[in-house]
DNA sequence: AATCTACTCAACCGCAACACC
DNA sequence: TGGTGTTGCGGTTGAGTAGAT
């Protein structure tokens, strides 16, 4: 029993592509095409399991393919799609010609996720990451905070430890008044009590780390309270990508990080319809597979512009 | 110059959806 | 309607390479 190997395992070549099998790949689909992935390798002469050669002209040979590096616009579209539909990577190749889905995945799991997380931007959620740490501090107790913290640590200390001796990465606290708000232990005078009670570590610099996330706490909360520096008057994020500003800002509300993920507990009847109804066919059906191409593409067209969707439309959690 | 480390990207794998009988 | 084969998708791997030590 069990699943029925697409090929004979045994006689199939892995591995690289010879420009030679490239082009007998190539002048084989040129002349009939690629129906029947199966058959194909076998009679074009290939050593190759079906699914291989299928990988290979759609990711590599085939001569619409745009190959180098990714624009600025292409990123932009990229991250703006990411948002709202997550690693959907088919569909959001989809809207850019001559790229693949693969091409699309690695080129965020290699690039665009280190920038947004450079910017101190969640790539999954989107979110700053600040704001997250906020927000979960912000349901827990104080106590609860500092166990997070603590546990947080635990798992970053290693990584944050090597990063930090091979970069020779100096954490000097900035601020003062802040730097004796944070040490100072027993005064308790951090509002998250996130440092713990046991007396002055051994290990400085993890108690620098701890400092730091205490502070990006700290930060969020003012900045969320008060008019955000991270965003403009309008509540638009001022994080800049490539010069693309971050545009999920709403006029007049200020940030969206302050809001929680757009959930039907957050978001607005309105707001939920209006996306949902971007993205149901019209059938009703919920966005997917082929369709899912069409609601996207129907996104660009001029009269429904993605970039002019509603900015809480893209906190919808598709993710 | 040699070794180590990090990064990129082509390719593979397993699963799910789809098509056909 | 169920079984079987095919295709598409997303996660993961690993060879090749560039840069750092």
């Amino acid at each position: 029993m069990g699943r029925i190997p697409c090929c004979e395992k045994e006689s199939v070549k892995k591995g690289q592509w010879t420009p030679e099998e490239d082009h007998k790949l190539s002048s084989y689909i040129a002349q009939h095409g690629t129906r029947n992935w199966r058959l194909i390798p076998k009679n074009a002469g290939l050593q190759r399991c079906g699914k291989s050669c299928r990988l290979r002209w759609t990711n590599y040979l085939r001569p619409d393919l745009k190959h180098g590096q990714f624009s600025d616009p292409e990123e932009q579209i990229i991250v703006r799609l990411h948002s709202v539909l997550g690693n959907r990577w088919s569909v959001i190749a989809a809207q850019l010609p001559g790229r693949t889905d693969n091409d699309v995945k690695n080129h965020w799991n290699t690039k665009l996720k280190k920038k947004l997380s450079g910017m101190g931007i969640d790539p999954v959620t989107h979110k700053p990451y600040s704001h997250l740490m906020a927000e979960i501090a912000n349901t827990l107790a104080a106590p609860q905070v500092a166990n997070l913290a603590e546990a947080t640590l635990g798992c970053l200390k290693d990584e944050m430890l090597h990063l930090l001796t091979k970069k020779h990465v100096d954490i000097q606290l900035q601020s003062p008044i802040l730097s004796q708000q944070m040490v100072n232990n027993n005064g308790n005078t951090s509002p998250y009590n996130i440092v713990s009670e046991h007396e002055a570590s051994e290990d400085d610099t993890v108690e620098k780390i701890k400092i730091g996330l205490s502070r990006a706490i700290i930060q969020d909360q003012e900045t969320t309270t008060r008019s955000n520096k991270f965003w403009d008057t309008n509540g638009t994020s001022s994080a800049n990508f490539s010069g693309y500003q971050y545009p999920f800002g709403q006029e007049g509300e200020g940030s969206p990080w302050n809001q929680s993920m757009c959930t039907d507990s957050t978001c607005t009847g309105d707001q939920q319809n209006q996306f949902r109804s971007k993205m149901r066919d019209e059938n009703g059906d919920e966005f997917d597979g082929e369709k899912d191409r069409r609601n996207v593409s129907s996104m660009f067209s001029p009269d429904c512009d993605l970039w002019d969707l509603p900015s809480n439309d893209l906190l919808n959690p598709l993710v």
